[in-house]
DNA sequence: AACTATTTATAAGA
DNA sequence: TTCTTATAAATAGTT
């Protein structure tokens, strides 16, 4: 059909053969899927290459398969297909329409396809939705008022801490034993908090800030938390 | 292809749909047997038109329906059944988690199952619920003010109604043609109104209360509308 | 079902 | 396999 007619028989090259297989195969497949949609029609083909290689074509996709089952079960009788499939099918129904519903149902509280309901079912709509807003607001003061909680409790405990230092080492810093110097500037804590809940014993290292490393005053040393 | 390209949907002429489909039927398995034939393979096609009439196509010859699906079977090593029963399952399952997501939703937006958002999707839905409660308020709003307006009209037209009556009345008590008494108390007019639109002339039963049935004087007449 | 102007498919080559 | 292109084949609209 192109540069150059050619006999239908046989193509011996094999090469040759596999190409046009592959080609008309391609077109064969093209022309079934346009026949089924123009002519509203069901299409099935399965191709049986030379090299015993499967090629299938159905149009509509999956239902054609069904189809020919249907079919063969026509001509020989056989029920080859359980109630369990007519089960299946009824349950996939059954959930499209639900699906159906929802989609609805969703579509209406936020606005859309409102024309549909009469001034009773908006009055309800509304009610309803104002309902659900007033619990949603709620949800809301309550997770910030949590949230505004935990961070109170947070810079209680800072300040706790904070203030369990200074008196530590106040202590410390009458008490000769515990010279500054001698820990070489590296202090481990027991003292900590967690992010929320009491505050439990953690392992604290502290980082002084060397404000007053050059003698042993009485002057204030502070501790950056890391 | 030919004389005008088509676009490739279905034909809606039912007589145009039935000779495409004879047509390129014809076509289609012409091509499938000169594949057949050129390139050593097998081809099966089996179609279901539109009237539910089969036609089939095998080549080469003498390859029976049933062949062809244990042929099929043998092959791909696929139960046709199950692989059907398997797509059919994994379609279930995709409506299923779109329902499952859907009722999600919903029960969010009813206020339910809230306490897996964290704040900021709290907020975000908030400010989208407001939206639509907006939206349905002024819908709400539009069906009451429409529902006012046709109760105006309603009433604007007894109005109308019922000073026409009383002009009519008038004017028949001046001339002695219409004598109140002649008519034995039944009157019928044909003035009436609608329940919408400009009022049209309608067949309308009155019944006269009877003030003044003593005397053939001029006071005034007043009638119910029925 | 036949005709035919066009569109589409494709054989051969790259 | 994919692209190109000259040509064969299919076919849409018409008769």
């Amino acid at each position: 059909m192109a540069r150059g007619k050619i006999q239908i028989r046989k193509i011996e090259n094999p090469t040759n053969r596999q190409v046009t297989y592959s080609k008309r195969r391609n077109g064969l497949f093209k022309k079934a899927g346009e026949l089924a949609v123009l002519c509203d029609a069901r299409v099935s083909i399965v191709m049986l290459s030379g090299t015993n290689k499967i090629h299938e074509f159905h149009c509509p996709e999956h239902i054609s398969t069904k189809q020919l089952f249907d079919h063969y079960q026509q001509t020989t009788g056989i029920d080859l297909w359980s109630s369990h499939y007519e089960k299946m099918q009824e349950e996939l129904r059954k959930r499209k329409e639900i699906n159906k519903n929802l989609h609805r149902e969703i579509r209406q509280r936020m606005g859309d396809s409102l024309t549909e309901l009469d001034l009773d079912e908006l009055q309800t709509l509304e009610q309803d939705m104002e309902k659900s807003l007033e619990v949603i607001r709620c949800r809301k003061y309550k997770v910030i008022t949590n949230q505004i909680e935990t961070c109170r409790k947070k810079v209680r405990n800072g300040e706790e801490v904070h203030r369990t230092l200074l008196l530590e080492f106040e202590t410390r810093e009458e008490d000769p034993h515990y010279g500054l110097v001698d820990n070489g500037g590296d202090y481990d804590s027991v003292i900590g908090f967690t992010n929320e809940g009491p505050p439990r014993m953690l392992a604290l290292r502290l980082q002084p800030n060397h404000h007053n490393l050059t003698g042993a005053g009485s002057s204030l040393t502070t501790y950056a938390l890391l």
